[in-house]
DNA sequence: GATTTCTGATACCAATTTAGTATCAGTTAA
DNA sequence: TTAACTGATACTAAATTGGTATCAGAAATC
């Protein structure tokens, strides 16, 4: 059971990217150097999350795209939703009308409840604070060499 | 983003059939018409459930299926899993070697706590817990038509 | 003004997954 | 012996996924 694909992966990757440069237009060569992500199907990516209004771009040379949100207004459910679409369980119980079994509506009723738990987690995963994870683990992992280097 | 698919979808549905019937053993046949499933869909899908352990079955004439183990034993964490694998983020993060790239990997911390969580609230819900539900839920509704019909 | 560096839009593609169908062999009860 | 079952497995169409390619147009720069 896979719940994130690649392009949400790659989205929150390329959102982490912008979000830690605070200066200016970033081109999607940039980004998909930077983290590794095939550069069309950034393209791709970019285009859609311009169209959601999470991120800006400037066409032309020198151009390119940054965030337009703060970045801890960025919340990974909202990254999911474009590419993923509402978390949802099966969907026959969800479209059409109510399923016409009622053990499938029981089933309904404690998924939605799981659901609405995953969805409001993903809510609390903004890119500011995982961008505040990394630095914290970047800080961190350098301390860490320093000290090894001063017991050498 | 779809959580179920329909074969984990209809294997609950046939588990739950099963479970409320405590006698006997039980044909695809049944189960296919009680639960509107594809037929030979079913067919499969009980066969996977008994290789998996949570269904025995009994061949020829007047055998069928029936649930190998107690209703509130048998998870819908477990059945997930039988069609649709653990519970996992982004697969790039799991396998292979762990990300290149770092960002990546705070993601990865993050949804693994979701994950957990996921995992964890499917574990609780059993297919004896859905029956009972789905008692309580028959019940009041009986109720509900017995006084309509007395203030008739 | 030509060239280079960029985005916008969109069409295409192969591989995989999903959901479902079909068939044949073998078992058991009546 | 026949009807009602499961076991095993092969097949299929359609959708999804992950990725590629192309062309047009905008802006900075030479």
């Amino acid at each position: 059971m896979k719940v994130l694909n690649k392009e949400t992966d790659y989205a929150v990757r390329a959102l982490i990217s912008l979000g830690m440069k605070s200066d200016g237009w970033v081109s999607a060569k940039v980004i998909s150097d930077e983290q590794a992500i095939p550069y069309q199907f950034l393209r791709r990516i970019l285009q859609e999350l311009i169209r959601s209004g999470l991120v800006e771009s400037k066409e032309g040379a020198g151009g390119g795209v940054r965030l337009a949100k703060e970045p801890g207004l960025i919340a990974v459910a909202e990254v999911i939703e474009i590419f993923q679409g509402k978390v949802q369980l099966s969907e026959c119980m969800f479209r059409k009308q109510l399923c016409s079994n009622r053990a499938n509506c029981v089933l309904r009723h404690e998924i939605m409840r799981i659901e609405k738990m995953v969805n409001n987690e993903f809510s609390q995963v903004t890119i500011g604070k995982l961008i505040d994870d990394l630095k914290a683990v970047e800080a961190m992992n350098k301390t860490r060499q320093t000290e090894q280097q001063e017991t050498v």
